[in-house]
RNA sequence: AGUCUCGUAGCUCAGUUGGUUAGAGCGCUACACUGAUAAUGUAGAGGUCCCCAGUUCAACUCUGGGCGGGACUACCA
């Protein structure tokens, strides 16, 4: 198969005959449109043709090409791709520009697996120079995979000029942005709690926490610990019939976290008790709160009889009563003494608060709130107005309890003013410099930890309940497997939380696909945001563009090149810089080749020290930002604006696609810079997708060898079936259990079927030179069938409108499907075959061939958004031939527009009913066995109203050719033979009638024959139900014929058909005849003759069947192109076959072809 | 743990504002058809609509509570 080589603006090339293919090639025909598209330049094309026309904006989430594509990336590609190629039909300009995402910590990961090195040897082994560059390969080291994934799938992107997120241009854009947030004053330095490593001293990420093997078990000490209440008007409650003190009993894994506690968190809606009793290592007696749940973890219920009295210190079994219980609301606002006094905290403190995370799982149902060393506490501390417990150190930095290096502060770090207002000297002196966790003192040697220590402390002072040993797991450093610390470190914000209520105001008007993921898991999140913590202690990123003084008290934000520059030359005037190391550089030239005289990344930007207005040093922050901003920032920077492109930016955009994992990822940082910069939403609709799992729904993997190969399957089954098999199956945000055996279906489902009926059409338009040369046939002057096609046809258009308009691309899908296999090919196709076959060319043929090419060619451009190769080869085959269509691809063409006159709702009932009708008499033809080629007289078909008999003898011929049955007779009403059955109608009756709905039900079914017939003549029948009169009336009730005494009947809904079984003779004769008809055609077939060869026919005597044969001659002969048919004695020629017609009726039979000028 | 989501035939999925016979395709079994032919059609078997409660004359559908799968987020005294 080959394609005209047309040039890009030659007219359209056209043939004299429809192609007509062996096999259907997917694959094949993968490579083949692939070609064309390329040689004809079909996708720029597509883009240019519709320059100036409305835009439709895409923005293409940017794939890291430092991992091989997957199969799941050609589910999110097909649902992005289909999209823009519908909007492309539809006449929009559609913008869709590739990208790539080229930081983040993957890269340095695999930069240092390919190097074979560790963070430690970058600026030892490895200069930061050299591990730079190697992160720009690493990051692009599957480009060529992805490029030929994005063709092979036929995914139309613009692949011409990607955004790239490492350009200097890309970063100029961020740094531009960030600038911009930062003047309204939503850029800050602050502190979030982060897993940090003492050893290591680096915080580390989430995900290198979720390596394997960091999560450990680890035996700790753990402490009970007693909270004194403060008695006051607030706690008064506490001290009803108490003498003894009044603890919170709070539980605690890491004690040397309780010198830093400033607060308990009770649950507000957990039921917590008072209970006198002693604590069991002093003997003291004591009154303690705790969770309810959780009383039997610490006491005994055999003990709680035990009077109270008879308790001597140090017995076993000790005591307890229960006074009250409160909810955890209730405690709230309580105060209780300091712990451990070594430090006071600056602020308000040692308050009860109520949090939601509290739980009664374990411990005491309490929560010690350390706000320096948990996410949770910092937060839920932050909320209540809680101070976190902090010192100053010797430059006036304020500082946790705990230091870099994981030891209490030397209380010579510490400033020594703070020290004289804060610190209990004499308390702290023992503990200041110990290790929290022996693990990081390198010259550790004793057995007991810090933990134990404070444990022995809070025993000796009556403030510990409980002390023992508990194994859970706990997160190690994967680089010195040392014990990591929940630790408050420096970092750089985005003030989220102050443009919350616009986010919040703006994702509302954003169409979200589906709907609960925008309101549930996007919604949600943004209800509780927090303020986005930008840093990153990393190598590879865009760095922060934040210059500052050390003693911070000067700072400068940075937002383009050239005002880099600028600064670096004032610096070079004051003398803190020699030279400029991006020398050459010219601002506004926009080119690449400028811009790679320029590197923004570590450690180069590093080198540069500007000066302050006052003439202080400024050196750069030194973290990197969230690769998370690169991306959200990608609808300015892939464009570079506002350097490049300072005008008709695209966006915001009108749909963007990606999983829905991204949706905290990339979705959040989009609407987020968007709401800060522009007050707008940056994505009017969305589709977030859902996993490709393995068919047994398990998540794929290359380790777990489920993952299948994309391109693998491409080369076996082409892009179509698959990207119509994954758009099909289920809906896109819904997970897809990939089973290869999936596509293989579509492919002989749709794509055979469809293809099956193109080759139908090419096969007899080419035998009649049918080329749409002919006037168009008037809808209205085409048969019943083809009327009925159309009318579903438009039906379909306007369904799969609706259907891509609303972004439900499954809907759509599934349409096109249903209406090829099942209505065009199953029904159209297979009732108007003879059409098609022989007879003249008139105008119910055109009208056939016109009807059929209609379908075809509008199923092809309906498809070509989700199959855009066999809908390009169905689209031009067609065209080629016709040139109705001016465009050369179906991509370039308009799509299709419905036309609502030409739906006629009743004709699609009519059919309805012929399709019905033919099922439940070729059911009954074949319970009695009896083949369809053996005629029948009649059917019979009761009419209860003349709606129906007009229906049915519309469609009349329809059925009885189907069927092979002569004629119908309609039983009406009068004939008495009819058996009615009656149903009541709940949907009419309900709303009535309600709790009497049975009784009338019961009522209804027990209708005789009469009654049934009084309510139909009448319009009411008068019943009994619930002791009082009702009036049913015919719309309440559904009246269905049901059976007709003495016939073979078939009932299916409210449709009711007899058969008439006798068979004549002549009845029999003819079904002999189309049992030869049948036969000769199989050897015509089997012999290998063409369609039009003519033939003679020879048929051996038999007395069974002579008669049949006279009389049916002409018949058998038209319709098998025999020019003779001949009765003999004798058949012994070698071509003759032995043939049976019926059990026991055999002969012989021979078919000779003519020769070519006898025909 | 929280949030979201899914749960209907052996498998993959439909199922309208609640209405009394819960559907399709695949697979399986049987049969038929035969100039669309490496196609096609028809039928049969196969259901606790995850479970429990509630609302209602009526629940696959609405409400609440569980159970199970998945994803994301947070990882905890």
């Amino acid at each position: 198969m080959h394609f005209s080589k047309s040039g890009k603006n030659k007219p359209l090339t056209m043939s004299g005959k429809f192609q007509e293919y062996k096999q259907l090639n997917l694959s094949q025909i993968n490579k083949d449109i692939r070609k064309r598209w390329e040689d004809d330049d079909t996708f720029h094309k597509s883009i240019y043709t519709r320059e100036g026309h409305s835009t439709f904006i895409f923005y293409e989430g940017p794939p890291s090409a430092n991992g091989m594509p997957g199969i799941h990336h050609v589910m999110a590609r097909t649902i992005k791709d289909l999209f823009c190629r519908y909007k492309t039909m539809q006449g929009f300009r559609v913008y869709r520009k590739a990208g790539w995402d080229t930081h983040g910590l993957p890269i340095e990961l695999g930069v240092e697996k390919t190097l074979n090195i560790s963070k430690e040897d970058i600026g030892n082994k490895i200069s930061i120079e050299d591990y730079n560059k190697a992160c720009r390969v690493e990051v692009m080291k599957y480009t060529r995979e992805w490029e030929e994934l994005t063709r092979l799938m036929g995914y139309w992107v613009n692949m011409d000029d990607p955004y790239i997120t490492y350009d200097s241009r890309y970063i100029e854009t961020l740094w531009w942005l960030l600038k911009k947030i930062y003047n309204k004053g939503l850029l800050y330095k602050g502190y979030t709690i982060q897993p940090y490593s003492p050893a290591a001293g680096t915080g580390l990420s989430s995900h290198e926490l979720n390596q394997p093997g960091c999560y450990r078990d680890v035996k700790d000490t753990t402490i009970v610990a007693q909270f004194k209440a403060i008695r006051n008007k607030e706690s008064e409650f506490l001290f009803n019939d108490v003498e003894s003190e009044v603890y919170f009993l709070a539980w605690t894994t890491t004690p040397w976290t309780l010198p830093s506690n400033t607060a308990l968190c009770v649950g507000p809606a957990i039921t917590y008790v008072r209970v006198k009793t002693f604590n069991p290592y002093s003997g003291i007696p004591v009154t303690l709160i705790l969770a309810k749940d959780l009383l039997n973890a610490f006491f005994d219920p055999k003990n709680a009889d035990l009077s109270l009295d008879s308790y001597v210190p140090g017995d076993k079994k000790i005591p307890y009563l229960i006074l009250n219980e409160y909810k955890g609301s209730e405690l709230a606002g309580v105060r209780y003494e300091q712990l451990i006094n070594w430090v006071k905290p600056k602020g308000d403190a040692f308050r009860v608060i109520t949090g939601d995370f509290v739980t009664t799982e374990d411990g005491t149902g309490i929560v010690h709130i350390a706000p320096t060393f948990g996410a949770d506490d910092d937060r839920v501390a932050k909320q209540n107005g809680i101070a976190p417990l902090i010192i100053s150190d010797k430059d006036g930095k304020i500082q946790p309890l705990v230091d870099k290096k994981g030891r209490f502060f030397l209380m010579e770090q510490m400033e020594e003013e703070f020290v004289s207002h804060y610190v209990n000297r004499d308390s702290y002196s023992n503990f200041a410099g110990k290790f929290v966790k022996n693990e990081y003192d390198e010259g550790n040697t004793r057995e007991d930890s810090t933990d134990v220590d404070i444990a022995v402390m809070l025993k000796q002072e009556n403030k510990a309940f409980k002390i023992e040993k508990y194994i859970h797991s706990y997160p190690h450093c994967w680089r010195t497997d040392k014990p990591v610390l929940y630790y408050p470190l420096d970092s750089w914000f985005i003030r989220t939380t102050a443009v919350k209520d616009k986010m919040i105001e703006l994702n509302n008007t954003i169409n979200w696909k589906p709907k609960s993921t925008g309101s549930g898991r996007f919604g949600n999140w943004l209800e509780n945001l927090v303020d986005w913590n930008l840093s990153r202690s990393r190598f590879w990123g865009t760095p922060l563009p934040i210059w500052r003084t050390e003693d911070g008290s000067e700072e400068k934000c940075i937002g383009s090149a050239e005002e880099l520059i600028n600064e670096i030359d004032t610096a070079i005037k004051a003398g803190v810089m020699d030279k400029n190391p991006y020398e050459g550089f010219e601002p506004g030239i926009n080119t690449k080749e400028n811009y790679d005289k320029i590197d923004l990344h570590k450690p180069y930007v590093d080198h540069i020290v500007l000066v302050s207005p006052s003439g202080k040093k400024m050196y750069r922050e030194p973290d990197l930002i969230d690769v998370w901003f690169d991306s959200g920032a990608m609808p300015y920077a892939q464009w570079h604006y506002p350097f490049e492109r300072s005008e008709n930016l695209p966006f915001p955009a009108d749909f963007i696609a990606e999983g829905v994992d991204q949706t905290r990822g990339w979705f959040f940082t989009l609407h987020a810079i968007a709401t800060m910069i522009d007050e707008s939403v940056s994505f009017r609709n969305i589709i977030s997708n859902g996993l490709v799992l393995d068919k047994n729904g398990n998540k794929m993997s290359k380790r777990l060898g489920n993952a299948v190969d994309p391109f693998e399957t491409i080369e076996e089954y082409g892009s179509d079936p698959l990207r119509w098999y994954m758009i099909t199956n289920s809906q896109p945000w819904d997970n897809l259990k990939f089973d290869i055996a999936g596509v293989d279906e579509v492919r002989r489902k749709f794509f055979g079927t469809l293809y099956n009926t193109y080759n139908f059409f090419a096969l007899y338009a080419n035998v009649d030179n049918f080329a749409f040369a002919e006037p168009l046939v008037p809808i209205k002057d085409r048969p019943e069938l083809d009327r009925w096609i159309i009318s579903l046809l438009n039906s379909l258009i306007r369904e799969v409108t609706d259907g891509y308009e609303n972004y439900e691309p499954t809907r759509t899908g599934r349409a096109i499907s249903e209406f090829v296999s099942e209505n065009l090919s199953n029904w159209f196709v297979r009732l108007s075959r003879k059409r098609y076959w022989g007879g003249e060319y008139d105008q119910d043929k055109i009208s056939a061939y016109q009807t059929l090419y209609t379908c075809l060619e509008t199923v092809a451009k309906l498809m070509a958004p989700i199959a855009p190769f066999y809908a390009d080869l169905l689209y031009s085959d067609l065209n080629k031939v016709t040139g109705k269509d001016p465009e050369q691809s179906v991509h370039l063409a308009d799509f299709p527009t419905f036309d609502e006159t030409l739906i006629d709702i009743e004709l699609e009932e009519k059919m309805a009913i012929a399709q019905k009708a033919s099922s439940m008499i070729l059911a009954l033809r074949r319970k009695e066995k009896i083949k369809v080629r053996q005629p029948l007289s009649r059917i019979l078909v009761p009419v209860l109203n003349e709606h129906f008999r007009e229906q049915f003898e519309a469609v009349k011929n329809i059925i009885l050719t189907e069927v092979n049955v002569k004629a119908v007779e309609y039983l009406s009403d009068a004939t008495g033979i009819i058996h009615k059955k009656i149903k009541p109608n709940f949907k009419t009756l309900g709303p009535k009638y309600g709790k009497l709905m049975k009784e009338i039900s019961n009522a209804i079914g027990e209708f005789s024959q009469q009654d049934i017939g009084t309510l139909e003549r009448d319009g009411k029948f008068e019943i009994t139900a619930g002791g009082q009169s009702i009036f049913i009336t015919p719309e309440d009730a559904e009246i269905i014929t049901e059976d007709i005494p003495g016939w073979l009947v078939a009932t299916e809904g409210n449709l009711t058909i007899a058969l008439d079984i006798n068979i004549s003779d002549e009845l029999r004769m003819e079904g002999i005849a189309r049992e030869f008809i049948n036969k000769i055609q199989n050897i015509r077939k089997d012999s290998g003759f063409e369609v039009t060869d003519r033939v003679s026919l020879k048929i051996k005597k038999h007395e069974g069947l002579n008669e049949a044969l006279k009389t049916h001659k002409e018949y058998i002969c038209t319709q098998t192109l025999a020019v003779g048919l001949e009765l003999v004695d004798d058949l012994d020629s070698g071509n003759a076959k032995s043939v049976e017609i019926d059990a026991g009726l055999e002969t012989w039979l021979s078919v000779e072809k003519m020769d070519k000028f006898q025909s």
